[in-house]
Parts: C-alpha cells; sequence; structure tokens
DNA sequence: TTACCAGATTAGAATTATTCTAATCTAAAT
DNA sequence: ATTTAGATTAGAATAATTCTAATCTGGTAA
C-alpha cells in the first residue's frame, strides 16, 4: 500500500480515501472487474461514494497507463490492473476473463495494404471458449 | 438479390420487405455499420421501421453465422456481413475499422493451463492504428 | 385462392451503462 | 492556516439496446 501512495502521488495523482479504496481493489486484481463491480466494493466503506468518481478514478488510471479497459463483453466494459499488453479469453457461456500473457506479436504480422492505411499501434486477442463449469452445466442441460 | 432471397427463405427465414432492405444494405458492405446505421440507411426506404426490427434481425443473421458482431468500438456494436472469420484494425482517432483477413490461427498457440480450464473455440484480434486522415489531422495539430 | 398462424413489425416504454452538471469539498502545496 | 486545482457528490442526461404488447403478414396447406 505504501508503494501504491508514493508511485501515485509521483505522478501527480492527488490520493483521496475513495482513489486509495479503488487502488486496493484494483491491485493485484486479476477478476477483471467492471465499473460496478468497483464501485459496490467501495461502497461497503465510502457509503456516498458516487459512480462518476469511479469512471473518473478510472479514465484518469487509464490515462496514465495503469490500467487496461477491455471492451471484449458487449455489455460492459471490464478494467485490467495489469497494464502490460496482454490477452483475454472470455467464457461464451458465463462471461468469465481468463488473461493470457502468450506474446504473439511476432507471428502477427500485418498486410501492407493495412499498413499503410492505418499506423498499427498495438494489438490486443480475444480468444473465446467455454470454461469448466459452462461445459459442466451444458452436460446436465443434454 | 435473387440469390438472397432463396438463400435465407431455405433457412426457414421469413422474409419481409424491411429484412430485404436490411440484407441489401448489408450485401457486400465492408463500413462495419453499427444499428443505428442500418436503421438510417433502411427509414429512408421504410419510414415506420423500428429499431426493434433492426436488432431483431441482426440478432437472428448473428444466430444464424451470417454475419458477425463486433466489439471493438467501446461506444456500440458495429457489424460484419462477412460472416469467414477474420480481423479489424480501429482507428484511435476515428473509430474506423478495416478488415485484415491474414489467418494467425496456426501461430496463435495456447498455453495448456488455458487450454484445460477454457475450451477455446475460436479468436478475434483487435488491432490499432492511426488511419490517414488522422495522422493528417494530428499533424495538423502539432 | 383463401384462411390460418408462427413469427415479424411497430411505437413507445424500460433498462442499463456511461457521461455530464454544478455545487461542494479537500489534498497538498505555500 | 490559506489557497486552489482538482476531486467528490447527487442526480439528471444521454445513448445503446432490449422489452412489451398490440397488430400485421409471409408462406404454408387446405
Amino acid at each position: 500500500m505504501k508503494e501504491l501512495i508514493a508511485k501515485y502521488r509521483e505522478k501527480g495523482f492527488k490520493l483521496t480515501p475513495q482513489r486509495l479504496a479503488i487502488l486496493k481493489f484494483l491491485d493485484g486484481n486479476t477478476g477483471h472487474p467492471t465499473a460496478e463491480d468497483i464501485y459496490n466494493s467501495i461502497k461497503k466503506i465510502y457509503p456516498t461514494v458516487s459512480f462518476a468518481t469511479v469512471y473518473n478514478t478510472l479514465q484518469t488510471l487509464g490515462d496514465k497507463g495503469e490500467i487496461l479497459e477491455i471492451t471484449i463483453d458487449p455489455q460492459k466494459k471490464h478494467y485490467d490492473p495489469n497494464p502490460n499488453p496482454h490477452h483475454h479469453i472470455i467464457c461464451l457461456g458465463c462471461n468469465k476473463i481468463g488473461d493470457i500473457f502468450e506474446d504473439y506479436s511476432e507471428a502477427l504480422r500485418l498486410p501492407n495494404r493495412i499498413v499503410e492505411e492505418f499506423k498499427p499501434v498495438g494489438n490486443h486477442i480475444n480468444f473465446y471458449g467455454i470454461c469448466r463449469e459452462c461445459q459442466k452445466k451444458q452436460k446436465r442441460r443434454n
């Protein structure tokens, strides 16, 4: 926590109690929470916290490159506190998201046509699958 | 058009004038339209068409595997009438989407940990870049 | 050709995620 | 202690999408 405080303060990030709670919730969290997940968690400690604060903080953290905004779920955004580029796999049954740290960049060579029209700056692979629990549920249904 | 009609009729897809207009609009369209783009286009011919019809039709076409729903834009869904798996590149400036038909599947081997937890069934790569026009705009601003 | 009905269409309301507003508050620099 | 840029808040606004329930119609079969 001490490091968290120092880390953000030195980036000119004003450290309010609400923000600290958000940072603490995100720190090391691999569950890919949504804004609502974060809001619900923070509300337990700061019952008057507002969604605006959550969204503002996430926006700021994203701009600073401290978290990733994941658009793999068509319903809502998820947030990933690991800012190192990596990929994700989403369960088509329950929308659970897993992390994939494999580096495929070497293999992802783009055709010239694209390189000329777009200046590519990054990539993100969405893998799709069925998680173990959802596989079980499917079997039960059959 | 004749083929379109035959193709969908034989899949038990009831062909209403509104649906035909949607199919015609989508056929060969590489602009990755949103539901609103489609609605606006169809409305010119059928002024009473409703968003529900557009969304219902897109949903049905998606379920039948005739179109792809693209979640690359955090604001809204885009639709791609080319159902063959392929990838996309989105301009970070204006959200324009380009198609990428390169096949990377051979290279995208997943770690065992993932294969065991999720049964992978597909993948989709989101590339990010800056399109020519947005590059020009950036230069002008400097 | 007609009657039928499963499924399609419609207007408009509802829902949901996210953003905006404007008043108030506060972290942290001086 | 004072100051102020930036953060917080409640609640309204916006925007995409889904739902509802009444009405309509394409396509099948009598």
